[in-house]
RNA sequence: GCCGACAUAGCUCAGCCGGUAGAGCAACUGAUUCGUAAUCAGUAGGUCCGCGGUUCGAGUCCGCGUGUCGGCUCCA
């Protein structure tokens, strides 16, 4: 046998016995080094991959030994830690199937079982037990290459059956099966060399999940956790999560007296004057752009005749998601007509072959049904049908703060981030096919003055392209995928495709933004939409240069998109600290004794009538008691006077988080306040 | 919509094996005139989410409903 050679990170050759491992490579550089190495990047050619200390190295390749360190060794980890936690659970639970765990990892780990029930708190207080006592005992982890066959005769013998299933997608004919303790899991791989590597887990929760994430298959038991690299990165982690539940808009809302929920307007926020100030300071912004940016504001109805929704589609494709109604019939009402109804027909044995109140009913000015509207643009297509449009008058630019309703399936509405009413800073753009490119490329531009202004740094596009089902030609998806990515290019934006994931009548570019605990939201989004204004719908056309009728391009596009959402948000985003100019309370003023209480009033006076928004606090307490509110409530300064400020014709200046800016005159002061409290752009 | 958990004073929460409900903060009243994150004392406050069941007796056990929370699915 020939010795073969690998190359390490600094560029030197190692030469070895052949069928070494990367574990007899770190053994050979020193004894720490393979105490502390737990996976290896390997690359031959152009060919990069990680993968066991135990695989045997090949001649020529570059290798790096990885550490606990390295983000693809911490992978490595969870998914380690995957298979611990499966063998815990076939302990504890003798016949559970076991399916399969994450394809990536984010920072959890997870693993699908079915026990035939769910599993409870104690369940998993067991298990995590049981996880520690496997970790303890420090077990390796063992790599095997079987055929197919084998495989699948191994698991039926375990009597896994989902394994089977999983065998069927696997295109190879050897397949890889890993082993620790008495567990045996159809895995790709990498692992740990042994369950002792994982220093610490913690299991962080358990909730249903369905069989390949499909609604129509068996409803599986999903336990997740996170490992770490130390006991005390743990305690930092479970510590950070504390500080970010912290920022909830959910708490930050009830805290700070933004906003409340009631049952009987289930995900429907009330919003107390403090929120109800800030939703309107950001309607006042957006307002502002849209002067800047060419938009024409509208107001439009809340209710239409159901015959709208026929023609734009969202009667047969968005019914589950909204409200209906009929002007003056009550559920009591119907409920008597239908009781009359079967008494005038009780004879009649082929009532219910057709609809109890017959065909005319539709027709009839009596049963006219109605539906709230979930979105803005059917009746931005009634609006601009209103009127003959040339060529001249285009790019038109509507917009609309309209309330929309969607009747949210229960269990998906979340706080402010998903509710069943709420309105969009929305708008819709009617062009020709020429200008479509341009218009994407301004609205671009607005939206990162906008997101820079809020301080959103992480904002993630994603270009969501043509599904499968979907209505128009080819030739205008292309084009309108292209303008999309195009425009994208032009100002430089970074982007990710998600294939499939577009309207059926158009795709869409989609800004997310992250909340407090790492969850992803949707805010901003445009689409392109050839469908709504084609022939089949409205049939919306313009008067082109040659003086016929063309048709019209609509572009749906939303900045912060619902205000409802993009306020919860935020208000993680910031922590509850609002810039002075969205600040509900700007200042506070905090006398020290009633001798300074008459001069307290005649400064907010005078502050308010610079359109400051400036309380006094009254009440007979002690400074620190009051700063101490104006703290918590937030409030951007706290203006404190007492009996030399009186004297002086000024304020001491307390910045919220407690910086001292020392005694400002009164003019000094409202010329200071007042530039802090201006509204950007 | 699916799986699970939870629902007690305005808020945050305690309430054991089923025996007639409690704290802190807030509110109210009074005293205190105070210098940068909580002054003191007193008073009042409850459909224990709703409906039904088991029981001599239910905040507590069981069923159904509603809402909320964590996930899944969905999100034109």
């Amino acid at each position: 046998m020939t010795d073969i050679s690998v190359i390490l990170p600094d560029g030197s050759k190692k030469t070895l016995p052949h069928g070494a491992t990367a574990a007899d490579l770190a053994l050979s550089i020193s004894a720490g080094l393979a105490k502390a190495v737990v996976a290896a990047r390997v690359k031959l050619g152009a060919k990069t991959e990680v993968r066991d200390l135990q695989a045997p190295l090949v001649d020529g390749a570059q290798v790096w030994l990885l550490k606990l360190d390295d983000k693809d060794a911490q992978d490595i980890m969870r998914h380690s830690a995957e298979h611990v936690l499966a063998t815990a659970v076939c302990r504890l639970f003798p016949g559970a199937q076991v399916t399969m765990g994450p394809r990536d990892h984010g920072k959890e780990f997870y693993y699908d079982f079915d026990i035939g029930r769910p599993f409870t708190p104690e369940d998993l207080e067991r298990i995590e037990a049981e996880m520690q006592k496997l970790i303890t005992e420090d077990k390796p982890f063992i790599r095997r290459e079987v055929p197919k066959p084998q495989a699948r005769e191994e698991f039926k013998q375990l009597g896994q059956k989902y394994k089977d299933q999983i065998l069927d997608w696997i295109p190879d004919d050897n397949v890889t099966i890993y082993q620790n303790h008495d567990f045996t899991d159809l895995c790709r791989g990498p692992h740990l060399p042994s369950t002792g590597r994982i220093k610490a887990v913690k299991l962080t929760g358990v909730a249903g999940a369905y069989w390949r994430g499909d609604q129509s298959r068996e409803m599986l038991q999903r336990i997740s956790g996170q490992a770490f690299t130390s006991k005390d990165e743990m305690t930092k982690h479970f510590a950070q999560l504390e500080e970010a539940k912290k920022r909830d808009h959910r708490k930050l809302g009830k805290e700070l007296e933004l906003f409340f929920f009631d049952p009987l307007a289930p995900a429907s926020p009330f919003f107390l004057p403090r929120g109800a100030l800030v939703y309107n300071k950001l309607v006042e912004y957006v307002r502002k752009l849209y002067v800047k940016y060419g938009y024409d504001e509208v107001v439009t109805p809340q209710i239409f005749d159901t015959k709208l929704f026929k023609t734009s589609g969202h009667y047969d494709n968005y019914e589950e998601n909204m409200y209906f109604g009929y002007g003056g019939l009550s559920l009591r009402k119907l409920n008597g007509l239908i009781r009359q109804v079967a008494e005038d027909n009780k004879d009649n044995k082929d009532l219910f072959a057709k609809d109890v109140f017959g065909d005319s009913a539709e027709e009839d000015v009596e049963w006219r049904e109605f539906g709230v509207k979930p979105m803005n643009c059917p009746g931005h297509c009634i609006l601009y049908a209103h009127s003959l449009h040339s060529h001249r008058d285009l790019p038109m630019r509507i917009a609309d703060f309209g309330r929309l309703h969607r009747f949210e399936k229960g269990g998906v509405t979340h706080g402010l981030a998903r509710v069943r009413t709420f309105s969009q800073d929305d708008a819709h753009i009617f062009c020709t096919p020429d200008q479509v490119q341009a218009e994407i490329v301004s609205f671009v531009n607005l939206l990162d003055e906008v997101y820079r202004a809020f301080e959103f740094n992480d904002v993630r596009i994603r270009l969501a392209t043509r599904p499968e089902k979907r209505a128009g030609s080819d030739a205008d998806w292309d084009r309108a995928e292209k303008a999309l990515e195009e425009a994208l290019m032009g100002v430089k934006r970074e982007f990710t495709f998600s294939p499939g994931e577009g309207a059926f009548y158009g795709p869409k570019l989609e800004f997310h933004v992250k909340d407090a605990l790492e969850r992803s939201w949707q805010l901003g989004t445009i689409q392109v939409d050839y469908v709504l204004p084609g022939p089949d719908r409205f049939a919306l056309t313009f008067i082109n240069r040659e003086g016929a009728k063309d048709q019209v391009v609509m572009l749906h596009r939303a900045i912060l998109g619902s205000l409802e959402r993009f306020l919860g948000v935020y208000l993680e985003h910031i922590g509850g600290k609002f810039p002075a100019w969205l600040a509900p309370e700007q200042a506070r003023i905090l006398p020290i004794t009633d001798e300074a209480m008459s001069y307290a009033n005649e400064l907010r006076a005078r502050l308010l009538a610079r359109g400051l928004r400036v309380d006094l606090d009254a009440r007979q307490e002690k400074l620190g008691f009051k700063v101490r509110e104006a703290q918590l409530m937030q409030v951007p300064f706290a203006l404190v006077i007492g009996n030399k400020e009186v004297a002086d014709k000024g304020v001491t200046v307390r910045q919220r988080g407690g910086k001292d800016l020392g005694f400002m005159a009164e003019d000094a002061l409202t010329a200071f306040i007042v530039k802090e409290c201006t509204m950007p752009g």
